[in-house]
RNA sequence: GGGCCGGUAGCUCAGCUGGAAGAGCGCCGCCCUCGCACGGCGGAGGCCCCGGGUUCAAAUCCCGGCCGGUCCA
């Protein structure tokens, strides 16, 4: 889009004098700055950094930079919003929360749902991995957890609370005024943003080559690669915590600023000597044009380290190599304590994925640091380090520390596989290839530094291409856009079309739960699908099977066989075309021993889901569930198997709640009172589009946002019976229970097949365990006995053979296996010796095995082929075994020819 | 969800261009020793993940499934 130069021209800059300048080196990039003497925007790459020589009023840690923040745009009109977990659970297209607008993506955004407060202000933790590889190497410039701080504004058609003019001016304000940078070092560099299907202009704020906020203006929708206006326009945000905390406390990299005293301890802990200051501060000075992907820069950035500290290159690589990786190990470290805090279980799929990521770059750094550290103890400091901060990580301590834990064992036990597989690789060749560097890592989960090092302790130099990565990419297909479940509809296209021109259903499912009999009037009927203009009929959500049972109309009995929902319309789907008129009265009535079987089961999952959290922790998520008449079943998040005694624990809990009879509320909350009295936890099956939300709470227990029937009272429920835990993927498990009448069932089914064991085995059910034994004991004496008599008949095969020089008989057994075996033990015996064993396999043929000991002259495998087509018959084999296979009659013939020409010698 | 790798003795694995199931460790017995460890000799232990197919013949090749690992989104 071509940029109107008009959109950046604000009465702000001309009240206080700013001009607009291009970029002399950097051409086409236009800022508004105080200082004439400025030829470039102030932003890396077009300068250095050099920020450490502006003074800043005072120092801040992460921390304060935070409530400075915040209680600057407090004062200035904005309500402060709590942030949100770094896991985007209300986000079916993000995993992650990478900056503060995520936080009000998509309801707010799209007009669905007012936001929280307006304008507002909030420092959001985020978190993104796409530069993960270049953290620590950028001295800070990437890091893959930051805080976000932003102040939001949310203009509509009929509110307008501020833009361009006093978002600008709030910035100045802040900058100059709040954090005491000087007003003429001020860079508002005009730059564009899109992102997420917006798209609109924005200032970036840089001051001595570092950007501390990017301002943008929200008002485009791109629609088809064009802009078009949308009414709801947003200032959007965002300012670097740990940036303008850097920017005032001077040090050389931002690690310092960001961890302090928790960076010395790291320090000491891996083995990491501290470099002169003069290193770091030439670094300090280059980073800004670093390019860590490209060679050539990463080349030049250490020459010119070299150069101004007088070092040789050599030295300075490795210096700044072991201080990149102490730096990475503190980054991932803070990101590992964050992601497991909001309740992530590090998986092979999804956020899980990203979790482990991040976790096994951290261990590979310390693997090449060459230190014997705990992953989970260097989380453990980051816990207590911002513990403050983030209160999540305190509470879910137990949690971090063990999953990191887990980890760690998995990461050793996939390091010694690879170590054997590198080791099998060597066996054969002298080399490890490319290909079977891209192989390790990507099959075996093994980095290629990791290799280098283990071929290293053999001698031998392994060349990783720089572009290893994108090698292993180019190896997957390209990603397809990510998307989580959505529920779908399976009714005919037309009908959804047809469906969705009525009028809300009112569902009377929900105003009165256990109502079995309705009369409504008909709205629609389109072949076997009818719409009415009120229903008890529960269509299949929220993983609830739909309701089932009759519409009756004028004495006749019509089967609804499925209830779906398009939209806000509910269409019951009749098992037979039905003749009824529009406007016609019916009588409904629903299968109630089917509804009552599964709103017991649903129940029954939310107070499982309450037990298992309070059995293995927070970050117990539902990944799933489905509730039919027969059984639920219930996803879990947990990072390891659950063990028979927590599972024992799980049911007595569930069964507890059961007892207590704690009864069942549902409340209809706007979406943001929900969550701010019950938090993210409500959106356990997935995130409503609705500005208000239905959410089922069991006191003292469990609050869900949920769209399905339940129970008045959880004691309705019976009992509930665990019958299944099952690992079905990396962090999951499936739970599968039974509530209420279903148990008696279950028991009953359990009961039988006890029962016909009891009667196969001729045993009373109370005996069965000890009649199995001594069923068992029986076989093994069968068996010895079966040995002692097979040994018998090879002893005289054995004493024919000697005196015979062969042996045919007929097989005992068909078992090959068995066969074979007792023929190399003949032949091993007597070494000049022929043995040959025959059996019908249907009424044609039959199969011969042959076997010639070491001392036969003929190749018997040679001899069988060539005889064969004789006798109609086909087989082979080797020197000294061979099988064929030929039809009955020839058996004789054939044998005998064996015989005699393998005799003459 | 997709790609790749794997599933053989109690454990770690070899065998995988189809022709008579192996090694090391562990286990049992014997010898050596006052005893233990070491060493020596001997032995037990296998639905080669499951199901189909091809073949005279499958641990091995083909198809389908289950389980585990791993990378990617």
């Amino acid at each position: 889009m071509p940029i109107d130069p008009r959109e950046y021209q604000l009465d702000f800059f001309k009240e206080y004098g700013f001009v607009r300048k291009e970029g002399k080196k950097c051409k086409g990039e236009y800022f508004w700055t105080l200082n004439l003497d400025f030829e470039e925007p102030q932003d890396t790459p077009c300068v250095d950094y050099w920020f450490d020589k502006i003074p800043a009023s005072k120092v801040l840690s992460v921390s304060d930079a935070r409530k400075e923040f915040i209680s600057f745009f407090e004062e200035n009109g904005h309500t402060p919003v709590k942030p949100r977990p770094v896991v985007a659970r209300w986000r079916e297209d993000l995993y992650l929360t990478i900056a503060s607008i995520v936080v009000f993506q998509p309801h707010v955004t799209s007009g669905l749902v007012p936001p929280p407060a307006n304008p507002l202000v909030i420092s959001q933790p985020s978190i993104r991995l796409e530069d993960i590889d270049n953290v620590g190497i950028t001295i800070g410039r990437h890091l893959t957890t930051f805080e976000m701080a932003a102040h939001h504004a949310f203009n509509y058609p009929d509110k307008q609370v501020y833009w361009k003019e006093e978002t600008v001016r709030l910035a100045f304000e802040f900058f100059t005024k709040r954090i005491g940078i000087p007003p003429e070092q001020i860079i508002f560099k005009e730059s564009w943003w899109e992102g997420g299907g917006n798209a609109g202009p924005s200032f970036e704020v840089t001051v001595g080559g570092l950007e501390l906020a990017t301002l943008v203006f929200m008002k485009y929708k791109v629609v088809n690669g064009k802009y078009e206006e949308i009414p709801l326009k947003i200032v959007d945000t965002g300012y670097g915590v740990e940036r303008i905390a850097w920017f005032t406390q001077k040090t050389p990299t931002a690690f310092q600023t960001i961890y302090g005293n928790l960076l010395e301890t790291y320090r000491k802990l891996l083995g990491v000597e501290e470099p002169a200051q003069s290193i770091l501060w030439a670094a300090f000075r280059a980073a800004g044009n670093l390019d860590p992907e490209d060679p050539v820069s990463l080349e030049a950035y250490y020459k010119r380290i070299s150069n101004d500290t007088g070092l040789d290159i050599d030295n300075v690589k490795s210096i700044l190599v072991k201080e990149a990786r102490l730096y990475s190990v503190i980054d991932h470290a803070k990101t590992i304590a964050l992601m497991l805090g909001d309740g992530i279980v590090p998986s092979n799929t999804g956020e899980g994925y990203l979790a482990r990521l991040v976790i096994r770059r951290a261990l590979r750094q310390l693997k090449l640091l060459g230190v014997d550290v705990s992953l989970a103890e260097l989380v453990d400091m980051q816990v207590e380090y911002w513990g403050r901060d983030f209160p999540q990580l305190i509470e879910n301590r137990d949690y971090i520390i063990d999953a990191t834990r887990w980890e760690e064992k998995r990461f050793t036990e996939t390091i010694s596989r690879g170590e054997q597989i590198v080791k099998k690789i060597l066996k054969t060749k002298k080399a490890i290839t490319v290909d079977d560097l891209i192989q390790l890592y990507d099959s075996h989960g093994l980095p290629p530094e990791i290799v280098a090092e283990l071929a290293k302790k053999r001698g031998l130099i392994v060349n990783i291409p720089h572009n290893f990565y994108s090698l292993v990419a180019s190896r997957h297909k390209a990603p397809s856009t990510l998307k989580k479940t959505s529920e779908k509809t399976r009714l005919p296209e037309e009908i959804v079309q047809w469906a969705s021109r009525f009028n809300p259903t009112r569902k009377v499912y929900y105003e009165d739960q256990y109502k079995r009999e309705l009369t409504a009037k008909v709205l629609g009927v389109s072949g076997r699908f009818v719409v009415l203009d009120k229903t008890i009929f529960y269509p299949t959500g929220g993983g609830q099977l739909h309701d089932t049972g009759v519409i009756l109309y004028n004495g006749v009995k019509y089967e609804v066989i499925n209830v779906e929902k398009i939209g806000d319309v509910i269409v019951h789907e009749l098992k037979e075309h039905a003749p009824i008129p529009v406007g016609a009265e019916v009588k409904c009535l629903i299968d109630w021993e089917r509804r009552y079987r599964l709103m017991r089961h649903h129940t029954s999952t939310h107070i499982i889901l309450g037990a298992a959290r309070r059995v293995l922790g927070n970050h117990v998520w539902q990944a799933g569930a489905e509730k039919t008449p027969e059984k639920a079943r219930l996803d879990i998040t947990h990072h390891k198997p659950i063990t028979k005694e927590q599972l024992r624990e799980i049911e007595k809990l569930a069964n507890m709640v059961v007892d207590s009879r704690k009864p069942i509320r549902f409340m209809e909350l706007s979406r943001s009172d929900a969550e701010e009295r019950y938090g993210f936890r409500i959106y356990q099956g997935g995130v409503p589009m609705t500005p208000t939300i239905r959410l089922v709470e069991i006191e003292d227990w469990d609050v869900e946002a949920c769209g399905g029937t339940h129970l008045k009272n959880t004691g309705e429920a019976g009992a509930i019976k665990v019958i299944s835990a099952t690992k079905i993927q990396d962090g999951v498990i499936r739970l599968e229970y039974v509530a209420g009448t279903r148990v008696s069932e279950v028991a009953a089914e359990l009961e039988d097949v006890i029962d016909d064991v009891s009667m196969m085995i001729k045993a009373k059910s109370q005996n069965i365990k000890a009649r199995i034994q001594s069923i068992l004991n029986e076989l093994e004496k069968k068996e010895e006995a079966l040995k002692r008599y097979r040994e018998i008949w090879v002893n005289n095969l054995m004493s024919e053979l000697k005196r015979k020089k062969f042996v045919i008989a007929e097989a005992l057994d068909k078992d090959r296996r068995i066969m074979q075996e007792i023929m190399k033990k003949l032949t091993m015996e007597v070494e000049d010796g022929i043995v040959v064993f025959y059996y019908e396999v249907d009424d044609v043929n039959i199969q011969v095995e042959i076997a010639a000991g070491q001392q036969v002259a003929t190749n018997i495998g040679k001899l069988v082929k060539e005889i064969l087509p004789k006798y109609n018959g086909r087989g082979g084999g080797s020197k000294t075994y061979a099988s064929a296979r030929i039809p009955k009659q020839h058996l004789n013939n054939f044998l005998d020819e064996i015989i005699t020409s393998t005799m003459k010698r």
